[in-house]
DNA sequence: TTTCTAAATAGTAATTTTTCTTATCTAAGA
DNA sequence: TCTTAGATAAGAAAAATTACTATTTAGAAA
């Protein structure tokens, strides 16, 4: 758990990612850290609201696809046709459950070597590849417990 | 390309999935096939809105989600923040460009089992895995030009 | 520290995307 | 042919996202 985020790593990481590191940028880029599990536009927003009345709707819209740019945090467009967001920017894929509708991290550095050295070798012409990502779908089968896998 | 998409086969295709064949089913299905670069829902309407004036966004909207559903075309969403479709139900992968927002079909045999064999070996508990799908990101070189891979 | 300015924000309006509602209609089985 | 469950049109409504503009502010420069 990251309970250890405090203002000023918040406001370093945002200035290490060239943005101006007003009051609601730092208060949204830690409603993503904190709500780790993708959350929406609405989730954030909810979050962030109690404490900060004044911080409008526009402003945490804004502000995420504007982290997205400057690589801070990527997006995740799910297939609940909402778009959802992930502060770890880790190589990592995602399970994602057709029931619940949850994107869970996969950090699984052998399967990402084992396609990253596959589109190594293949000739690919006229595409310059940046990243990829794997998203497995499927559903938990009890929905209350967690995914292991070792 | 597919020109041999006559009403009879489609007619058929919908009636194999469960899916009563209206009229607008055939001409919404045939849509999504003949645009076949991952067509938003808007780009469906327009397409057969000249030659179908009376069917509705709605009906457009609900048949893509029932298609969906009975597995007759795959979702894809994307980080435009645009629900796109797919009338190609065959296990492939996609690169997505992020410059201009197309969705190319990867298909590569190989890589899909190289990923397929890793999920089957590795211990995943508590979720059935259905399928996945790999978005390989990146940018067209010449945005004029296809991708080629060999 | 104070001043300056480009950039960011709040609040609201507008737009876009998607879902819902209801009266009517139709595909396909009996 | 008749019947009916399911599908449709049309428009309203809701949800999600973007745009606009006056005001504020972070951070650089003096």
């Amino acid at each position: 758990m990251q309970s250890n985020i405090n203002y000023n790593d918040l406001k370093n990481k945002l200035l290490l990612h060239a943005l101006k590191a007003t009051q609601q940028r730092i208060v949204i880029y830690e409603a993503v850290l904190r709500l780790n599990n993708h959350p929406t536009t609405e989730e954030i927003y909810a979050l962030i609201r109690p404490d900060n009345p004044s911080v409008s709707l526009g402003t945490v819209y804004k502000n995420l696809e504007k982290f997205v740019e400057a690589k801070l945090i990527r997006k995740v467009a799910c297939e609940d046709g909402m778009m959802r967001f992930d502060g770890n920017i880790d190589k990592h894929n995602h399970f994602y459950c057709t029931n619940t509708h949850e994107i869970i991290d996969f950090q699984e550095e052998d399967l990402h070597q084992l396609i990253g050295n596959f589109l190594k070798k293949k000739k690919i012409d006229n595409f310059e590849i940046e990243d990829f990502h794997l998203q497995i779908n499927g559903k938990k089968i009890d929905i209350q417990k967690e995914i292991v896998f070792s």
